[in-house]
DNA sequence: AATGAATGAGACTTCATTCAT
DNA sequence: CATGAATGAAGTCTCATTCAT
């Protein structure tokens, strides 16, 4: 079913989605790239959805299971979002694609029943990063005066978007960037 | 130039574009939403690109004159990064549109050539920022084991994303969102 | 009616036909050259081909009384073809942007009702060469052997491509044209 | 690479094209006529240009290839610009189409970047013509007071424009055509 | 006379998908 | 597994023309 021919081009289209965004990539700009024709990609798909399905499901997948992992290790409140920061950044490699089609086309593929489940992961996953930093500021650990929610929206979009500039091999590592995001997000900037 | 008419459509496209995206939205619905024939937008634009250019553009200008009246007002780094924050989140509302077609067309529109005065845009608005967190490192006012550049892309990606999730009339209005992205970017979220 | 203003838009419009076909000629690029916009030419004309007709129908009115004339003065039939030769080399630059339309979009034209005038023009003009041709050669002065008709065409065509080449002020201009031509029907190219 | 359906394709064009002018054919009149959808061509071919291109480039490939070896057999200029005109002739049916579309859209065509070459290849051919008509002048065969250029022209054109009467099996084939020609452009039309 | 807005028909082209071979 | 041909729906854009002002 899976077989190594079908994984290629899924690899090949989830770059080319990437690059170009999903609506804008063809059906034949893949099956250029694999050297067929584009009917011929017929026979291991049965739509350009299935093929974006497949791509992002692949991804959701991984980091939830890395998500309930973190959250499952039961530690204090700053250990688990430092964990969930860290999880979320390790995706950015081997994922790069994958997160890149999400941020780009997201309100396109929201808007498609197919992809429902989508949104449904995103609200879980909402839950366990701002529960977590609710539990904090109940330990006293985070300050009160902050929205748990709001939080947690923007230290996703923070993450997410540096799929937009990230390029692999520039210096800059995922784990060098969590542990520079994580320094701002729990200390600021501000010299105390 | 600007005649009336004509603006009235540029908004009502812009309203198409951020719901759908840009290429989701077809020539077809924004006449559908005036109340024409699709061809007689034709009148007023020549081309589907020219509408959403002048969205884009109209969004460009403002923010531009806006940054360099938060440079040109001389204070010190943190007021100049504050009030660039809140000249951002101040943009939130009255340019929700365009804010979000810049968002999620980006990577599509980045490619045209017609464009190519975005990435201009971008790379003058990323030197302010750097500019001015460095010169607060140099004051010892911020950490100075933080990465400028890398600051400022994470700050810009978190602010305009909120145009993602962000409803006018929803309890948070940009200045409340502005104020308590500032609390979280000069203080962290830790308690000391 | 023939307003200064209307003959004016005339010789707009036929410029623009004989460069860019009458086909390829959009109303707005006359109404442009004219400084209007492309509404207001129907206030002149009811139509974009009845500028083409008035345009093709002074060309012909003026080349058919120019041929009567040269038969009626009633010469040999020599003298009489140098005259139609003559004649018509002599349109080429009083009518030089209705013979290229004439050129050019004749068998678009020709496929058209309104048209039908032109066909029968072509007609009697054919009839006026070839029983001149026809003429000479019973009186002895033209050779038996060449078809009158077939010899009219190729004379015919020879003039009225000529438009496509003939550039005014060049040097060669038509009465030189007309007599080069005659020179080489006459006895041909051969040193005998 | 000229798969028998698209040559088959090219042809059905070709004919339509030289019927009601390449503008004046529309990509439905050809798909009608091959009976499939219009969107179908493009299958085969990227444009509506690439398919005139295609037609135009085979006449001209071509008559280019019959000029040379006309020229390349080195005989008496007399001999040789018989073989130039008989050459032009014999495309003239095989060729109809192609030399219809070339003499009606010219104009049309030639201001396109993608069909330069048809210009240079005219330049190239008025050369081998004129060429060999000053030579006949240098050797004393033809009269030194006609103008070579001028010449050339004037035979191109009148043979070209056969196409527009000339009827295939209307008792005036092609040879007899070019002999007509030929008699009367090496010895007039006058007795002496 | 001219403007400004719109119509309506139709042009070329794109593209996901199907299917016989 | 892949090709080659085609479908059918839709998309952007063009353009002659109309008409109230």
């Amino acid at each position: 079913m899976a077989s190594e021919r079908r994984e290629h081009l899924v690899r090949l289209a989830a770059e080319l989605f990437a690059q170009k965004g999903f609506q804008a990539t063809t059906v034949r700009n893949i099956a250029d790239e694999a050297g067929i024709l584009s009917g011929s990609l017929y026979h291991h798909f049965d739509s350009k959805e299935s093929i974006v399905d497949e791509i992002l499901s692949g991804f959701f997948d991984e980091i939830m299971a890395s998500y309930r992992a973190a959250i499952d290790r039961g530690q204090g409140p700053r250990e688990t979002i430092a964990a969930l920061v860290r999880a979320a950044f390790d995706t950015l490699e081997p994922h790069r694609a994958a997160i890149t089609v999400m941020q780009n086309d997201w309100s396109y593929l929201r808007g498609m029943e197919r992809f429902a489940y989508l949104t449904k992961a995103e609200d879980e996953i909402e839950e366990m990063w701002a529960g977590t930093i609710r539990q904090g500021q109940r330990q006293g650990l985070f300050r009160a005066d902050i929205d748990a929610t709001l939080t947690y929206r923007m230290v996703r979009d923070t993450i997410w978007m540096a799929v937009r500039w990230y390029r692999p091999g520039s210096g800059l590592d995922p784990k060098t960037l969590a542990e520079h995001y994580l320094k701002v997000m729990f200390d600021g900037i501000n010299i105390h």
